[in-house]
RNA sequence: GGCGCCAUAGCCAAGUGGUAAGGCAGAGGUCUGCAAAACCUUUAUUCCCCGGUUCAAGUCCGGGUGGCGCCUCCA
């Protein structure tokens, strides 16, 4: 397939430099609720990862857990708590929000407290080849001794050191210098290290841990545009100096997410909680909206677009739905339905950096010749549909709430005396029931082969 | 100031120089116990504006207009 590099800024070939694809994904700051805006990476990257998997690679997926952070020591001394209990507190919420969203676990989420040793050999390192110094118990990464320095954001280093100060309470030579670890002031969490007791900077972790779980070049990179600087410039320093060989391959960006086309951000407080919409609307349609469009174009969220989502998902449910019936009441014999046009768009789509918008139409498309087909297919070809259907669904990782219709017995019961109080002509009895099944998320529709069931989201 | 991004129907959104995917909403229709649901059909003579290149431009080039982002914590 091919994909945008941030580092290019070119859409490239990406093709794994070993057996398996390595990708590291900037996971949360866990300190509260991830919201919507977070949730974008965490829906596309997953996409990505389902989609290499698919087509039969293997990948090898970190994300990381930032669990020491000013924002958590904030937040627990606003609480009068630890800064462990708010960590592993949002940590629970996290994977709430993740497996509501269909997002799996990554194969390894490493965490910065359970990190420490290869930080700080990592800092020392640095310290050793001259790329970073110590002062007053501070260690400071030393931008100007990185020549590569820019080469993400695309920013020369002067541009950068021009709109940059050094604030007060920082030890550092240069503007630009950033912090590799930090002496710990009182009540913060600390660690011992060759230079006292302190705590690792942000941006080191994600070095360490990649170099430690993928090694010294990876195949992928991730995260939001928000990351590119300083963040993501700041590792590959970091990385290429200590390691000396390239940090990444390959960049990916994600796009914001906009309200009233203002980007959302906790700091701006314009932001809606994954936890809130979906106790609304639900978990799926967030992710549907979220891989709905193109990852790198910006996406506005509102009331209007999530239940257009959900409508929309609900379209992929009854046709799945109505596959099921159809299959049920399928002869051996029937048409063939040409399925190959739908599975060939949709990886197009797909090849062409992760056009998941592109290849939902063709997904749709799918649909439509299932609605319009399905009553004369025979049932192999059938069959085969409803498998093409759920490998293109669960690449998208949608359609992970269907209820099996056999094995709800409470639903047949009313579906049965429904169709007796029918023949009976008992009108109303039947249209009370089918209130009461409505009422109940499933709706029904009255055909010559019997009562088909869908049910809704 | 430096570096970028975006503009396609009422709304959301794809689009590889060859005659505008898909979804939501709307309108017609089929089925049915009047209904509901479901399904089908339909919905942009045109892609922000003005030039240019070309047989051909939503797509490439130049110039505008409007909106947004990064350069400070942020996915």
């Amino acid at each position: 397939m091919k994909i945008y590099n941030t580092l290019t800024r070119q859409k490239e070939q990406f093709t794994p430099a070993g057996d398996a694809y390595t990708i590291y994904a900037c996971g949360p700051t866990v300190y509260n609720y991830i919201h919507i805006g977070n949730a974008r990476p965490l829906c596309v990257f997953d996409t990505l990862r389902r989609y290499l998997e698919w087509r039969g690679h293997k990948v090898i997926f970190a994300q990381n857990f930032t669990d020491v952070d000013d924002k958590i020591i904030n937040k627990a001394n606003e609480e009068g708590v630890s800064s462990l209990e708010i960590s592993e507190r949002f940590i629970g919420e996290y994977w709430t929000d993740a497996q509501g969203m269909n997002v799996r676990e990554a194969s390894i989420h490493p965490k910065v407290t359970e990190s420490m040793p290869e930080i700080i050999a990592m800092v020392q390192q640095l310290i050793e080849r001259g790329h970073a110094y110590e002062s007053a118990g501070d260690v400071y990464f030393s931008t100007s001794s990185f020549s590569g320095y820019g080469k993400l954001s695309h920013q020369p280093l002067d541009d950068l050191q021009a709109g940059a100060r050094i604030m007060a309470g920082e030890q550092k030579r240069e503007p630009m210098d950033f912090a590799l670890w930090k002496s710990a002031k009182p009540g913060e969490p600390a660690w011992e290290s060759p230079w006292g007791l302190g705590r690792p900077g942000w941006h080191i972790e994600c070095s360490a841990m990649t170099k430690h779980h993928l090694g010294d070049t990876i195949d992928l990179h991730c995260g939001g545009q928000d990351l590119i600087f300083p963040h993501h410039e700041n590792e590959i320093a970091q990385s290429e100096c200590c390691n000396g060989v390239p940090f990444a391959r390959y960049w990916m960006h994600n796009g914001y997410i906009n309200v009233d086309n203002v980007k959302m951000s906790k700091s701006l407080g314009n932001f809606f909680t994954v936890r809130e919409v979906a106790e609304k609307y639900g978990y799926e349609p967030v992710r549907y909206l979220l891989i709905a469009a193109h990852y790198r174009s910006p996406l506005n969220y509102s009331v209007e677009v999530i239940e257009q989502a959900k409508a929309a998902l609900q379209r992929l449910y009854t046709c799945r739905d109505n596959l099921d019936f159809a299959l049920q009441n399928a002869a051996e014999t029937g048409e063939t339905l040409d399925l190959a046009s739908y599975r060939d768009g949709f990886i197009a789509a797909m090849d062409d950096d992760l056009n998941t918008a592109g290849a939902m139409g063709h997904l749709y498309d799918l649909v439509r010749e299932l609605n319009t087909h399905m009553n004369a297919a025979s049932k192999p070809s059938l069959q085969a549909a409803a498998e093409l259907f759920d490998e293109l669904t669960g690449v998208l990782g949608l359609l992970y709430n269907r209820k099996e219709t056999q094995a709800d017995d409470q639903v047949n019961a009313l579906v049965a005396e429904r169709e007796q109080a029918r023949r009976d002509k008992n009108w109303a009895r039947a249209d009370e029931i089918r209130a009461q099944l409505t009422a109940m998320g499933v709706t029904i529709e009255d055909t010559p082969q019997g009562t088909k069931i869908i049910h809704n989201l």
